[in-house]
DNA sequence: CGCTAGAAGTTGACACTGTCAATATAACCC
DNA sequence: GGGTTATATTGACAGTGTCAACTTCTAGCG
């Protein structure tokens, strides 16, 4: 239950601006669940005005991704802990999984946030921006892959270990890795959404339903006898 | 690859306006790829004024409800289409899943719309709205749960001829059932959007990865010899 | 130390948004 | 045909993201 990480240096002008607006978003978000603040909100919690965060974020959905960032690095602490704490493979991949959806379920307009369309860029009329432009805040990719890469790196002891089947025929190949990450990810991440989004059956106990949904997609990693 | 279907009928004063507006609203999405569009702009291309919509839609999040049900509808169609053409419940599963992929990487906009936050109310400061008021457009949640029904079939298929294993002590019974189907649904959903989102490995084949993945859920849901 | 260049913050403006209220217009029913 | 009602328009309001011009502070150099 440990908060959403927040900073503190106060080296500028005002104080550090940049550091007092991503804690003033991320109250927003958190406290309030709101996840379609504006900017002057949040200037305006920051106590400076609209245009202040102009010189720290060139647009809006920069500040979307700083906050964002915050959230992933959140989640990999947590999915981090989470399987030190749980020991084998197995267990780790299990625990590290309820720790995600747990984060999601407790902060869902965090959530909503780090996965929507808020941080996507709006697209030119092609479908797709003209030149290589990342349409993803870069900070947010980053702090994105890193939270995955706790779970790559379950998947890697797995794999070593022999606990899950990373590949039919052959064990150590690294793209079958990135496939059996991407799935425990997909299966994570869908469930988390579908859980907030309230498409979930309601009647049953969102931690029954995540360890079932875990072990389901473990049994479909664990090698199979005989073939 | 048929059209997100559109509607005609003219009974009223200036034709069928709320078709026009969900038509207009459609095209936006799927041509222009922008799920970020306004009423006005929906109002402007439908040739009305801006105010217009509002004879037809409350407010503009019932609009986005019945393009989202337009959206669900039409992925029902296929997932539906996929799983009759294909045959036994695993092959059914499998081509369903693969419909269903296809349909959201073929239209993110629309798919971030369907199941995006602009849906979702905007949450009290509790964190949840106060009365049992729907947060999402109830035309939008039962044209959702029609589309998981397909699955649901499959599942319900799969179960009796022996071909998943839902439960590993009860083979007919129901949460069981749904713990299955969403397991699935989860995993292709998630799935859906990180290839959206360009988070999945840009170095694999998104054919290839949806057909892995869909197959190490499959697994999962295999029954096991000897236990 | 004093000055100055540039960073940080403010004020004001612009076009645009969602939504409300008041008004006009067309369609339908008796 | 006349009145009721659904449908559409015009106008307004507060609020938004972002640009430009201006002011204020501060750090660093002579």
């Amino acid at each position: 239950m440990s908060e959403i990480r927040r900073g503190d240096t106060r080296p500028y002008h005002h104080g550090d601006l940049r550091r007092a607006l991503i804690d003033a978003a991320l109250d927003l978000v958190t406290e309030e669940q709101d996840w379609t603040f504006s900017l002057r909100e949040v200037a305006r919690r920051a106590g400076v005005s609209h245009n202040a965060p102009y010189n720290h974020f060139s647009e809006k959905r920069d500040l979307l991704g700083a906050v964002a960032a915050a959230g992933f690095e959140t989640l990999r602490e947590r999915m981090q802990g989470a399987a030190l704490r749980a020991g084998d493979p197995r267990a780790a991949f299990i625990a590290s999984g309820k720790a995600y959806v747990k984060m999601g379920v407790e902060n869902p307009a965090l959530y909503r946030l780090m996965f929507g369309p808020a941080l996507a860029a709006a697209n030119g009329p092609a479908g797709r921006n003209l030149e290589g432009e990342a349409d993803r805040p870069a900070e947010a990719r980053a702090a994105g892959a890193r939270a995955k890469a706790v779970l790559d790196e379950i998947i890697l002891r797995g794999a070593e270990t022999g606990a899950f089947a990373v590949s039919p025929d052959n064990k150590d190949n690294k793209k079958e890795r990135a496939i059996a990450s991407l799935s425990a990810w997909s299966a994570v991440h869908g469930l988390t959404m579908l859980i907030i989004d309230d498409l979930a059956a309601q009647d049953l106990a969102i931690d029954t339903l995540v360890t079932r949904v875990l072990h389901i997609m473990l049994e479909g990693l664990v090698p199979r006898r005989g073939q």
